[in-house]
DNA sequence: CTTCTTTGACTACAAATGTAATCATAATTT
DNA sequence: AAATTATGATTACATTTGTAGTCAAAGAAG
């Protein structure tokens, strides 16, 4: 077994309990709650469902202390987010991917050390890079596909 | 009006019918369909369904030729990717997008000009390039952030 | 003209998702 | 001990999504 099986589907108001307890590691519901609920317009049992949920995926562990329970995330966040970024770039037309990550790329904020790995990697990448990228959105070859 | 309103919600199902009409830029329901009907294991009646709710939301337009209709995509397709994308990433950790750039980079094909433009974007970012992107995905600056 | 077929319209239905109320029980406070 | 509060469990419910069946009208075929 990976010890970081990300096979879990986390919707999107899921995902934004994960991050907290990504980023506190662990944390009791208390905690989760008063959080959420400064950052959306959640009530409270709406947060206890999404977390239920979460639990029930087995996207968050719970170790039981006295009454309540400590929530730790059992996916590891960067492999959902890489994942995720993934699964999503490859459901879109391969011959747009590129253009995408450029205008991705010019929206974001990315630190410095970010952005120089991410020349590192491309620049590996050069090399061996393909003339091109065919549209893969009809099956095999159906004559037609996508515009240059 | 903008030309291109991407506002309308596209599952992931929907996606793919999208992406058939993108690459043919125009199409009837017999073309769809039986092009789908390769790639996937959809029935007609699917297909159809998911092409209704296209037309509905507004990201397939149709002109009646006959007792037909020609669909077209009223939105464009990298326009939506790129949208997609960036609400995607910015649905994640400020702090890992990078991180998870990265490693997309890594496992997609990519064409040698979309890796140049991407340098040549990368290159003119990196001047101004913030030395970190903080965590937020706690409120405000709720002490414990994510570690480095 | 009658029958088969194509095509769009309408209906169906379970699972996932967003959003939340209620309830019971354990803990805390008075 | 009684009242209050916190916490997890259970239930609720509309919408979206995946997946498809049925039906009627319009053409095509015989």
């Amino acid at each position: 077994m990976a010890t970081t099986e990300v096979t879990a589907t986390i919707s999107d108001a899921e995902w934004r309990v994960m991050r907290v307890v990504w980023t506190l590691k662990q944390a009791d519901s208390r905690t989760i709650i008063s959080l959420l609920e400064k950052q959306h317009d959640w009530k409270a049992p709406t947060i206890k469902t999404l977390i239920g949920r979460l639990v029930k995926k087995g996207a968050l562990g719970t170790t039981k202390q006295g009454r309540q329970y400590i929530y730790t995330p059992q996916i590891n966040e960067q492999a959902a987010m890489d994942a995720a970024l993934l699964t999503e770039l490859e459901q879109m037309c391969a011959m747009h991917r590129g253009t995408a990550l450029v205008h991705v790329v010019d929206q974001l904020d990315l630190s410095r050390g970010d952005v120089e790995t991410l020349i590192a990697h491309l620049e590996q990448k050069l090399p061996t890079a393909p003339a091109s990228v065919p549209c893969d959105c009809l099956p095999d070859d159906c004559e037609g596909s996508c515009d240059a």
